[in-house]
DNA sequence: CCGGTGACTTGTA
DNA sequence: GTACAAGCCACCG
């Protein structure tokens, strides 16, 4: 059975939908979280097919806190708007008080724990 | 089939 | 602290 891209990117869509309210994570986070920290780049590219799923890609942005995805929106600040509805600060496409409102899988979820 | 691209991260200088 | 390079793997033409 290969499959193992779609399991990768059903993964990924699992711990986006994972995140909780008002909390935002980075590609990296998901990446380790599902043991392919190298392969953050895929993460991304998974949220390229989080259209029209559940999956809250505006929660998921770069070790950076930057709104690095927020061009494949289909506004230009529908991203920050959606974070800033969850009272998280957005100023520049940057993340304000980023650690406060991170939240690692790996960590909380605590698979491996 | 092959080359280029990309919503990233880490390490070295 | 910033800047550049490498690694990763799926999708597109």
């Amino acid at each position: 059975m290969k499959q193992e891209t779609l399991n990768f990117f059903d993964k990924v869509y699992e711990v986006a939908r994972l995140i909780p309210f008002g909390r935002v994570t980075s590609y990296g986070a998901i990446a380790k979280y599902l043991g392919a920290v190298r392969s953050a780049r895929m993460v991304g590219y998974a949220m390229n097919g989080s259209g029209g799923k559940d999956v809250p890609a505006h929660r998921v942005v770069n070790r950076k806190g930057l709104l690095t995805g927020k061009h494949h929106f289909d506004g230009t600040n529908l991203m920050q708007q959606l974070l800033e509805s969850e009272g998280i600060q957005v100023v520049d496409n940057q993340i304000q008080n980023f650690e406060a409102v991170f939240w690692d899988p790996g960590k909380e979820l605590g698979n491996d724990f």
